[in-house]
DNA sequence: TCTGGGGTCCTAGGACCC
DNA sequence: TCTGGGGTCCTAGGACCC
């Protein structure tokens, strides 16, 4: 470098400190929602899972920030979502509700709601050399090879190729987003959550420490109400405390999580943006209006579930080596089981049987809800397992296949593998 | 705040092997 | 009969995230 002025989007000495954009839709199922009825536009709206128009079971999966300003909150009872904030419908009809002061209620939509999640994320390969979805709603993107920390009329590129990204989204697919950059995924991720909605926040490399340091230890990712309850008993309650406080001492209290938290109070994160690899496991679950101790209901729940969730490892091309389930039990305890099999299988009838073995050791207790999961997961040679010849050719050597072979086994009878399993 | 559904990662003890 | 250390796998639970 010869001390001449660095060109816009060139690379140079600040080439060691990455570009990360946290892209995250802000109270996305609701914006889908907007997005195709715009009537909803200015008003609050409330997506239940679990509802239906007329009902009031389920709960909030997301309420826009309108309906956020009544008290209703993500994860709430649908019928306490609609005593602080009635249903439009029922506030024309009754005298006593005003009809300004309503909501609009939607059953969530997921097919929708991918419809609109594959258009933005069109819009986010172009702007982006690497790209990690984190979720339906949320993406890291690594933009260092687009633009530059370099400082232009007092602004850094980066914050105008950020700005470019949110516009692009809210002009091609007409949705809003908050967006943060910083030099980490986990600077940008808190940055994005810093001025929502609509938010585009900026941490440059060397303003880390001073974003960090106000902020509430719960905003550090990572830092659940477990976590934050107990740092604060040791006096430590803000991200920038975190950040002077010794490292061994946050090993001996939380182990290796304890120096992350570190590290991520001062804005230090080494992880690449890199997409995300292949499920490591897949599960449904489903609660019981109320607590049952019928073993009927109970057995057929687990049973639906388990076929549901065979169907979806067929659909994904998995075969699994793990079959679990999961049992709540009043007031709120959480069991789980699992069973692993001498090799990968796709086998739904297996998934249900041993799912239903597993269940029979809680017969007689009251269950708030059940789940089935299956895991220890293999993609490769999937398809393979499927055409003929390959399963007859290979059948005999399942039952000896290991995590470690190459091969995948394959089952020509799921009564025998169960058999030869239990005895 | 008494709690919906789908995931990830970490920890810790026991079994088993060398 | 008592005994070392290391490694991996399995299972259960916990914390966290969206």
């Amino acid at each position: 470098m010869s001390g001449g002025e660095t060109l816009p989007g060139a690379a140079d000495d600040d080439a060691a400190e990455r570009i990360v954009c946290h892209v995250d839709m802000d109270c996305f199922y609701a914006s889908c929602e907007r997005l195709r009825d715009p009537d909803l536009r200015g008003d609050p709206v409330v997506v239940g899972m679990g509802y239906e128009p007329g009902e009031s079971h389920g709960a909030v999966a997301t309420a826009s920030y309108e309906a956020r300003a009544y008290g209703v909150e993500s994860a709430q009872p649908i019928s306490q979502a609609m005593e602080l904030l009635p249903r439009v419908e029922a506030a024309r009809e009754e005298p006593g509700l005003d009809a300004e002061e309503a909501g609009h209620y939607r059953p969530v939509d997921m097919d929708h709601y991918r419809g609109v999640a594959e258009r933005i994320r069109s819009v986010l390969r172009e702007c982006a050399d690497r790209l990690r979805e984190v979720s339906i709603d949320e993406a890291y993107l690594d933009v260092s090879d687009r633009t530059a920390w370099t400082v232009v009329d007092g602004r850094t590129l980066a914050e105008g190729y950020a700005r470019h990204i949110k516009t692009r989204i809210d002009r091609e697919v007409g949705v809003p987003a908050s967006v943060g950059v910083a030099p980490t995924m986990s600077a940008a991720k808190v940055a994005s959550d810093h001025d929502k909605p609509d938010g585009l926040v900026v941490v440059e490399p060397d303003e880390a420490r001073e974003f960090f340091a106000p902020l509430s230890v719960e905003e550090v990712h990572g830092v659940g109400p477990v976590t934050a309850r107990k740092l604060k008993q040791m006096g430590i309650e803000t991200a920038g405390e975190l950040a002077e406080t010794n490292p061994q001492r946050l090993r001996d209290r939380f182990g290796e999580r304890g120096r992350t938290f570190y590290d991520r109070a001062r804005g230090d994160d080494d992880r690449e943006v890199t997409p995300m690899g292949r499920p490591k496991s897949l599960s449904r679950e489903s609660a019981f209006p109320e607590a049952t101790a019928d073993a009927d209901r109970q057995r057929e729940a687990v049973a639906g579930l388990a076929a549901d969730v065979a169907d979806r490892a067929d659909g994904e091309g998995a075969l699994y080596r793990t079959i679990g389930i999961k049992v709540v039990t009043p007031p709120y305890d959480v069991n789980t089981r699992e069973r692993s099999l001498p090799g990968p299988v796709a086998a739904p009838g297996l998934v249900e049987e041993v799912a239903l073995d597993l269940l029979a050791e809680f017969a007689g207790d009251p269950v708030r809800k059940v789940g089935v999961r299956v895991s220890n997961l293999r993609f490769d040679a999937g398809e393979q397992a499927q055409l003929d010849g390959w399963k007859s050719d290979r059948g005999r050597d399942a039952p000896e296949a290991t995590p470690d072979d190459d091969t995948v086994g394959w089952i020509d009878d799921e009564q025998s593998l169960l058999t030869d399993f239990d005895g």
